[in-house]
DNA sequence: CGGTATCCTAGTCGATACTG
DNA sequence: CAGTATCGACTAGGATACCG
């Protein structure tokens, strides 16, 4: 499925480039929590329900490389690592926005 | 990954209740096709890039299933089978519309 | 703590053939 | 035309164990 809308031209259709780069479950979560504030690896597990860790790790580093977190080492005992959105990441805020308030009004508990 | 993100609670996420009802690029693509009008099935699978007949039909009855499209067929030889969207689904075009910004603004071919 | 490295499985998707 | 049925390939993701 990655593969397949990566091989279209993404020229001609802004939806897709935009699904190719955060048309992901995960993406989108790392994206809507990481909003608030900087997050360490562990929280975001934590605060991403049933991630695995590798999982988690594969995510982060797609996002990283596509420019849309940083990542922050500090070099400490035990050591500690922080996520942050770039200023590409909150320019898809927006979009999440759109995402919380349709789930707000329609969701049926 | 679908049967985990529906074990939470989205209750407490609405962005995690929309991605349980759109969090998949063929949705997503399928609802931003059939924004324009109404579709048939041999529109949307040529209009749609390498899909192909047994997804989009899963996807289709998905989509109708959680009220988001419409479907109606024609009682005619050969036969017709149309697609729209419902209240429910003209009500994510924001989110595609968002989406779609944010590709137009970003996207470097 | 914040990861890799392996292995493995469930589920998704595509190809093909067939039908009303 | 608009599907269904079947099968097989592929892959995203989980479990587990280990590392710096």
């Amino acid at each position: 499925m990655e593969r397949k809308l990566k091989d279209y031209n993404p020229e001609y259709c802004p939806v897709i480039y935009s699904l190719n780069k955060i048309g992901d479950r995960w993406k989108l979560l790392v994206i809507h929590y990481i909003r608030k504030g900087n997050l360490r690896f562990g929280a975001l597990q934590n605060v991403i329900p049933n991630v695995s860790r590798q999982t988690l790790t594969n995510k982060l580093r797609e996002l990283e490389a596509d420019g849309i977190i940083n990542r922050t080492v500090y070099a400490e005992v035990p050591p500690r690592v922080e996520y942050n959105l770039t200023e590409l990441g909150v320019s898809l805020l927006p979009i999440i926005n759109e995402m919380s308030k349709w789930g707000l009004k329609y969701m049926r508990p």
